[in-house]
DNA sequence: GGAATATGGTCAAGCTGGTTGACCATTTCG
DNA sequence: CGAAATGGTCAACCAGCTTGACCATATTCC
């Protein structure tokens, strides 16, 4: 691949990451869950897999475990996780998301198949999954970073 | 496509897509252009046809001009633009790269090659240019916005 | 032509979301 | 047991953006 290319490859990509989240976002508010911005929906996906603790959310967000608390004092101010005492280290407390946080991650699922749609309009439902599998295979599956 | 489905594609792409930004911006850092954001490298691309003015690099961007215009200082402070007058509006000015600022375009695109280089290797030539052509077709033209 | 309005740009102040550094409670290791 | 490591929070600070006010030049319209 040439470079201009790798460049064009590049901006296309950023490009569809960006619209997408911001698609997804507007989906969940306009179902009705209001002061979330994409940052919440990465914490959310990683709570709703049992519950993690500050820093466990720290390291999936790529931030320090200081922001993760202060993302976690809002959610749970805002009614979507509570704290609760960690099972098996009484240091720790394990953050776990309420019902209405629940809510708002199926609201996610559905924000995100309605801004796929359109994709699948324009490719296909065969290349939509091939996109799927190219990009599974190329991601990594460390810190979810803001891309700029 | 399901819900879960979709959440997966879309968190594949935003993963994807920060990984890419990361490693082009190191590669640019490394080849000795220091003190540079990937906002830059936005920055660059729209500047690198022709210049632009504060207010079209604004809408670019998706920021405000004052945000924009902050970059600009930025970018004219340590040498890779100048601010030029406009040659057909006095109100205007036109923000053009120095030879520096190219030279740094250019080692973004080797960066940018660079990065997606494992990724060609991983999937072979032909998939990678089947995925170009099919986020070339989803990526909107819109404003560059970050991921969240 | 000239007043009214729109547009390009900058300055200043403030907010938000992150950082670093210090600290306490608890656990783990030697 | 004591020392070091780990989970978490508090506090102070900082970068990058926003909003609001303002000036200079262009454009519109009578």
């Amino acid at each position: 691949m040439q470079n201009p290319e790798a460049l064009a490859l590049s901006a296309a990509l950023l490009s569809a990451a960006g619209e997408l989240t911001q698609r997804i976002n507007d989906g969940v508010v306009a179902r009705g869950f209001e002061g979330l911005r994409p940052a919440h929906g990465f914490a959310f996906a990683r709570l709703s897999w049992g519950g993690a603790t500050v820093t466990e959310l720290a390291a999936h967000l790529g931030v320090t475990k200081q922001a993760a608390s202060q993302l976690v004092d809002e959610i749970v101010r805002k009614g979507y996780a509570e704290r609760r005492p960690h099972p098996e280290d009484a240091r720790a407390r394990l953050i776990v998301l309420t019902e209405r946080g629940r809510a708002c991650t199926r609201a996610a699922e559905e924000a995100a198949a309605e801004a796929v749609r359109p994709w699948t309009e324009l490719l296909g439902e065969a290349e939509i999954r091939l996109l799927q599998s190219q990009l599974l295979r190329i991601a990594p599956s460390g810190p979810i970073k803001p891309v700029w």
